[in-house]
DNA sequence: CTAAATATGTGAAAATATTCACATTTCTTA
DNA sequence: TAAGAAATGTGAATATTTTCACATATTTAG
């Protein structure tokens, strides 16, 4: 076991933490490196060197014990434990996010919501508290939030940003069609475009 | 100019491009790869030597002309021209994304929505045609949809997928939670998986 | 219990990708 | 118009990542 992972590799674990989610509901208890691999497309040499940096691991049938090396995963990347997440900008995109199911069950709980209009955080059906963003800085301190994710329009974005960073947040999944910067160290930002992501696949058809 | 365009150069000058029609519409005319490279978190030494894939580019204030070449990036990456999208599931994400504005003015256009609800098909309050599930890959193909946007719910996402591929669909955007597999060549699977991404951030974050 | 079959785990080799250094080009200004 | 400043473009060097090959470990079957 080696101690740093590479920024390739801890992307692929995360991918395949997932990946051993999905097969753990369907009931399976134990996969190899070549299934995973095709799974995941990741060839099965590169799957077992990730793996390496995670400690012992063959267990069962001869093959990854599917729960136990999700386990192992988990806390190498240190993904245990419940993180606070509050959406900003409660447009379309931004209220299907706020109100996604699916985070909760995997260590993510959306506390909060935020809106530039007063109308629209007064008429919202939901169940999340939903509050003005000029209350940003002040309510994501208070709870100690941890991830914000943001859905504005990209002229407020980076605006939004700072005011997120310096209310505590330490990253940043960003949906708007702006690119953010951060003067600070140990913020991470992750950009989602929508449009980018049909241009890459439109280009790897090539 | 080389040929074969590494994977790693298409992503970064899909992003690049992005960047570049959003410096366009702020009025900026020029800009160094420097500049750029700080803008999109890309050394200027791998700025420069993707855009070697692409002839002759400097132009303007001994930079690159923003407009010049973002044209030819779209068009060594082959991104000109209208392609045609359909939403598969019609849920929270998948109407947020039905009724995304931006694809339009960036050469996507968003045709058909689909979902297995009748009820919600007949009652979904929006400009675009939609329809019921089972006709997938006969309006499909009817209309030579080239891209699919995928969200449903993750026990329905192969057999949509594969329905969708046999409509003559070349590239899927996968919002679903499932990973799936094809068998054809020629077919680009993209999947974003919104908890799969703040796993990254966070262990980005260690 | 032993041999055959099948997987893992990992150092070494190969392939890829990034960074560097500097010759060349472009622009500015005196 | 010539010299200085600043940016590009790219072969070579470096660094990183992936693949390979095989020793080791686990399971199955006779």
């Amino acid at each position: 076991m080696k101690s740093k992972i590479p920024r390739p590799t801890v992307c692929r674990l995360c991918m395949v933490s997932r990946l051993l989610e999905k097969l753990h509901l369907q009931g399976r208890e134990s996969i190899s490196s070549t299934e995973l691999g095709k799974l995941s497309d990741i060839s099965p040499y590169t799957v077992r060197k990730d793996f390496s940096f995670l400690g012992d691991l063959k267990v069962l049938n001869r093959c990854y014990d599917i729960v136990f090396l999700n386990n192992i995963i988990r806390r190498r990347l240190q993904l245990e434990g419940e993180k606070l997440v509050c959406v900003v900008g409660l447009g379309r995109i931004g209220s299907a996010i706020l109100n996604y199911d699916s985070f909760l069950s995997h260590g993510y709980k959306i506390v909060l919501g935020f809106d530039s209009s007063i109308n629209r955080v007064e008429t919202i059906k939901t169940d999340i508290s939903v509050y003005p963003a000029y209350e940003i800085e002040e309510r994501v301190h208070f709870l100690s939030i941890d991830f914000a994710i943001l859905a504005v329009p990209a002229s407020a974005a980076q605006e939004v940003a700072q005011r997120l960073i310096n209310g505590g947040v330490k990253g940043i999944l960003n949906f708007s069609q702006s690119i953010i910067k951060t003067e600070v160290d140990g913020i991470v930002i992750q950009n989602i475009d929508l449009v980018n992501e049909l241009d890459f696949i439109r280009a790897r058809l090539n």
